[in-house]
DNA sequence: AATGAATGAGGCTTCATTCAT
DNA sequence: TATGAATGAAGCCTCATTCAT
């Protein structure tokens, strides 16, 4: 009764996510699509003239959405709080969209349209809320002076890179890491290595 | 006289390295690989089996042969130094195979097969220097006492971040930055972050 | 107020005249019939079964009605007037249907229930008026002695390879004709061609 | 053994004027031409790169090959039979490709590249003899000075009007014709009516 | 060993027809 | 009675693979 009504539209989107992911975007069939979305083959050309419609509107505005809730409220927080607190977010977003984000990723590679739509409105966005942060601590002088750019993308690279090993490759399968675990080392190492040196000027060295 | 004699085998592997990279191992056509090697459709056929057998074979024990003779000699080097020539030394190893990279990482996620070979022979033993050298300078006390798997993962993703943005994604299109400034500052903030910092303590505070 | 009102069915089948004729029974789509006619694709299926049903309406008898009220009084005008008059007519009428006229030649040669029709309800009943009035003037000694359904064919033809030309081939294309130059000289080569010359004889030579 | 050895693309082509004569050209499947020709479906595609390719070829410069052998010798003949020779000759290349000739009618409708085609090289030039002809005979002052434009049409369409009836519409089934005493009364009325009256002028009228 | 013509299974897409509203 | 969303059969075309030369 209080069921979530989908529109068929999304239903088939929300299949093609799934079998576009396993299989790859020319490796999906239209027929296994509309087994998925549970509708005829034909059903779906109601909703997109072509296969790749299906693709392009997943990079489209709504996927983006998501993205815009993070706001962080980082007053008096400790930076390991807030980044442990963004990496986190950020984490939780990409594993609920685990599917399409591996597709859109991808797929970028094969279709310039998907790049840019994808590259501008996901994935750059997604580095926005960090890079601002950390530009706000090297204002405020608590970061060493490094670019801001670089510095956002090296956390992130530094996550992602788990990820990718966990999600692209191999699962558990060779090494599992405990996740809060990861992300404490992960920030420690990052923190320690971004922080400004203030006592140590105190040294003379 | 002494030019590189190229087998048949290998033309072909590399048309189709060159093929797949563009459209993907679906998007791909045999004709297209034929065309590209110079040879007839048919010859693919004389050497594999499959079109499937042409892209196994590329994650092959070949492709790790040049894997091996990266054996860094640190002696006497600053850890500033050997970390920066490892990873130039990576670096320029992914640039010279940048298509295979992106292809075996690519379809890595569609082919099982594929993937355990590529992540066991490729991921694993490219990380492998790296992890073996952290491990060294856990134990010799000069770092912290972090998991070295996850530290030299840590590494390899900050490092990664920008490769995937470079060559995946969009090239120089948005941001570029200087190859040798990137890793000076990357280099710089990992270092910082995983050094011991216990004399430090007794010296000044 | 006293506008026309069309029926449902004759505003489906006026449309369906329109674009099969434009695209060919095969070439035109249900949904573009309905467009055509303003009402939606299932309304189609209300009132005929199937697409070819709507084809072969066309050529019923609504259609043969126009074609009998053509009774040329012919009374004690000459045979120029009577059969510019006749032509005149028959291009009249297969103008105001042009597009009729060109949906069932066409697809009588691929449906046989169709071409029987057209043929008996249209094509003969045409031409019978004119056939007519060539075997009166025959048995009344005015023209040659020639078989009349040989001849009014021949008129017909005459003519018909002019429209033809102009509504099947290139229009105005190549080359165009006034009408009534064009039918004047048909008009007197063929009269010249079929008139009894006995007295003739008698006269000059 | 004295077989005649037909390529494999002109087998293919004569399976498609077969079937799109028949069936019209979208009512016509690829799988039944291919079935028609003797091979499978898809090597009809290394022949013509789409089904409407197969069509387009069918008007291209071959079919016009045929029509430029017609090369009246009528020196010293009469009217009669040097008229009789061009129609019965140009029956007879009808009649050969008379699957063809009502495709090409047909389909020109749909198919403006066709229809260029189809006019320029195949109708024009098939009036270019009689147009010729007549041309020349009012040149000598032998026939009436009509367009010979509008008379060489209105033989065509004389002709043509009958050809029509029996090849595009019901065959022998209500009438038919001695084909020899049909172009005799078609000639005769036709030469009657377009040659000069010389011995008239005396008249004085 | 090399070729490339031939194959036919299967993919994307269209469209006549049905049916719940 | 009218609608238009849904269906699925069938069409055009592609392409991996085979095989006679």
């Amino acid at each position: 009764m209080d069921r979530v009504i989908i529109s068929r539209e999304q239903q088939i989107k929300d299949a093609a996510i799934r079998v576009f992911s396993k299989k790859g975007f020319n490796g999906a069939t239209t027929k296994e699509i509309a087994r998925e979305a549970g509708v005829a083959e034909g059903t779906i050309f109601r909703y997109f003239r072509t296969k790749k419609d299906i693709l392009l509107s997943l990079a489209g505005p709504y996927i983006v959405e998501s993205l815009k809730t993070t706001l962080i409220n980082a007053a008096g927080k400790s930076d390991e709080a807030v980044l442990t607190s963004i990496i986190k977010n950020r984490l939780e977003l990409i594993k609920e969209n685990i599917d399409l984000a591996r597709l859109l990723f991808t797929e970028a590679q094969f279709h310039p349209e998907l790049r840019e739509n994808f590259t501008e409105n996901v994935v750059m966005r997604a580095a926005g809320v960090l890079e601002k942060y950390i530009d706000e601590r090297i204002s405020s002088g608590d970061f060493k002076a490094v670019d801001p750019r670089i510095a956002s993308r090296a956390l992130i690279g530094m996550v992602g890179a788990f990820v990718l090993w966990k999600e692209f490759l191999l699962g558990d399968k060779y090494i599992s890491f405990d996740e809060d675990e990861l992300i404490k080392q992960l920030v420690d190492i990052y923190l320690t290595g971004i922080r400004a040196e203030e006592w140590e000027g105190g040294m003379g060295s």
